[in-house]
DNA sequence: CGAGCGCTTGACCGGCGTCAACACCCGTGG
DNA sequence: CCACGGGTGTTGACGCCGGTCAAGCGCTCG
């Protein structure tokens, strides 16, 4: 599955001022004189299922954050395997580093239709310097990353295929209704958790079979939890 | 093996002005005036072997700058196993998330004797804010962190066994003399590469029958590498 | 010199990968 | 409206890689 490059289509110019999430993210806590310094548009863009929102190596326009969907984070090995690192959800910060290194060193790619903001560079390089509030956001940005990345490998990459497939269950259940979660396509999960297709569609089988899980739609993406404990580790 | 909690030995108050790998660290291009700001010592510190600088959920008392030896993250799951997330190498900042949340989330651990020098929260809250210079670093800090998670995921902990060890030798090439690489205790690999020890053993010992590596200790800690293209993924 | 620890090696087995067939959903076109 | 085909998910058979258990070896240090 080669994901095409989508043009992502621009859908308005933000004012974050009104933002639905904004209690979630970079600009939570300016005030109205770091408002006034900024002077580039925050565009606004929706993505379609599998739009590559920037790719690995490409240089940065700037940072974006996830208002609507998921993004994951695609890193290519020297052998041309393919790795998921991480999944982002609303709130998340996308593409940090180009603020150091003015380069993107993953692959962002939505998992079904997302809408984002993109922040230029230039906004964040003058607002990081002169407003201590979005300093402070900004660090408490990179720290979610850096702990997310953390317990993406301590978490979900360890142990047996049954307990990697449970944990991402739990990882990814709904925010709101704890009791629903979302898997992926097997290929996505596989690469997420180094498990083959077939291996992740085995283990979510063996679960629903035990009774700990239960299918809610027909696309094998949506489950209702049964029983909590049952998926911990024993 | 249960890490004895050893008190880090006070080493003395160090005058960053003249720290040997200044180029390296957080504190790299402060000038005078920076320097003038800070108005709590920075401890310089000798680690043993196996000490603990700091566990999982402590409250943290700075932020850490590696300058010798190297240092584990170490992070316990659910069901009590441990994994190594990163290996820190002289120059890398260990417990930066400290900055936004005061606590440590994963646990540091001295592999060999190490030293570190501490930075005081407050003067890293001081300065981040009122050095442009220091603000630009941290990022940088960060970033490189990030960065170093994504790849100990997307290198070390995917394909075979084979791959993983290889990929390991290669990433802790010396940075003076890359002919040189460094291995640690097996059950250490293992918990790096999600292996158990004995197959740690084996792949080792496969690539010294390959003439990939050569051990030049009696320890197992030190080989040379022979054939670098070998160790590649194929 | 002996005890203990870490590393290596062997034998065996189970979990996961591989390959393949099949089921199901959905869009397309007759 | 239904036939067809591709994409995705599931299931089965089989083999191999890596886990398990155990024995033996070589340092290091008391």
């Amino acid at each position: 599955m080669i994901p095409i490059r989508v043009d992502s289509a621009w859908k308005g110019i933000s004012d974050c001022r009104s933002c639905g999430i904004r209690d979630m993210v970079l600009f939570a806590d300016l005030n109205e004189q770091d408002f006034g310094q900024i002077h580039a548009p925050i565009d606004d863009l929706e993505l379609a299922a599998d739009a590559v929102l920037f790719s690995e190596g490409e240089a940065a326009l700037g940072v974006y954050t996830l208002r609507k969907g998921m993004v994951k984070l695609v890193r290519s090995t020297a052998d041309g395997r393919a790795r998921i690192v991480r999944v982002l959800r609303p709130g998340d910060a996308i593409g940090l580093e180009a603020l150091v290194t003015a380069h993107h060193d993953t692959e962002a790619v939505a998992m079904g239709a997302s809408s984002v903001c993109r922040i230029p560079l230039s906004v964040l390089h003058h607002l990081s310097a002169h407003s201590p509030r979005l300093h402070r956001r900004l660090m408490q940005k990179w720290q979610q990353a850096l702990k997310d990345a953390d317990d993406w490998l301590a978490e979900l990459n360890f142990g047996s295929a049954r307990q990697r497939v449970a944990g991402l269950a739990l990882k990814m259940r709904d925010a709101d209704d704890p009791r629903m979660t979302s898997f992926f396509a097997r290929e996505d999960m596989g690469a997420m958790l180094d498990l083959k297709l077939e291996t992740v569609s085995r283990e979510i089988s063996a679960l629903v079979r035990e009774g700990l899980i239960r299918p809610v739609d027909k696309s094998g993406r949506r489950y209702e939890i049964l029983n909590e404990p049952g998926l911990m580790p024993p």
